[in-house]
DNA sequence: TGCAATGTTTCCAAAATATGAAACAACGGA
DNA sequence: TCCGTTGTTTCATATTTTGGAAACATTGCA
């Protein structure tokens, strides 16, 4: 595979590895409910406020999620709507291989 | 968070896990077309057949793609249909998201 | 202006992932 | 059976990602 071909992989995997950890997962759930600041986030899961706001950049940054100053605080809120859809086949996907294996249930969406 | 909400997390994450690295998008995307075995995907992308199929073993392990025994080879095949729709919606939102800032066209799906 | 509150960035250590070589296993054909 | 082909696993190493503390920046208010 050439370099040029690897840079387009590269760029399509962005926003898989922006979705590829427990944290960010649990954060967009949240705000797919209503828009939160920084330090909220950070005090409803349990973590400094510095890794949330690295968490965040990271969502932003591939365009899952959009943020708007409102003085001191910075509020973020859900932007790519179709990230619902794409949580949803990821948990039919995913619990689907489950059941089989282990005859678990899925009760919950991903997002 | 406590510990049984951490582990529903780490669940739904695994997915975006697998989907998160280039060359298991590039195989995923080989396998679209038709079943491939081991060996002929890793000297199609150039890698040895060790990485080549344990990259194979995480995409199989959260069911995106099964696998079959044919004599001596292993043929793998794309398993979870859903996965088309859901990259699909990754190329969107990444490359509306590149098309603001950079000005870029998008021309081909992720898969 | 001085201060408190909120976020981001930087730094470093720790944890998780990826790589490639080599050993090992399974299978079919000569 | 012996050998060549195909895949998987193991091991050590290298790379990437993460977490938390501290420094820094910005804003609103007294």
């Amino acid at each position: 595979m050439d370099e040029r071909a690897l840079l387009r992989y590269e760029l399509k995997t962005e926003i898989f590895k922006a979705l590829a950890h427990p944290m960010r997962i649990c954060m967009l759930e949240k705000l797919k409910e209503r828009p939160w600041c920084v330090c909220e986030l950070a005090a409803e899961v349990g973590i400094d406020k510095s890794v949330a706001s690295k968490h965040l950049s990271q969502l932003k940054s591939v365009g899952l999620i959009s943020d708007e100053k409102r003085g001191t605080l910075v509020e973020y809120r859900l932007a790519a709507p179709c990230i619902l859809d794409m949580a949803a086949c990821a948990e039919r996907t995913i619990m689907g291989n489950r059941r089989k294996r282990l005859g678990l249930e899925a009760t919950e969406s991903v997002l």
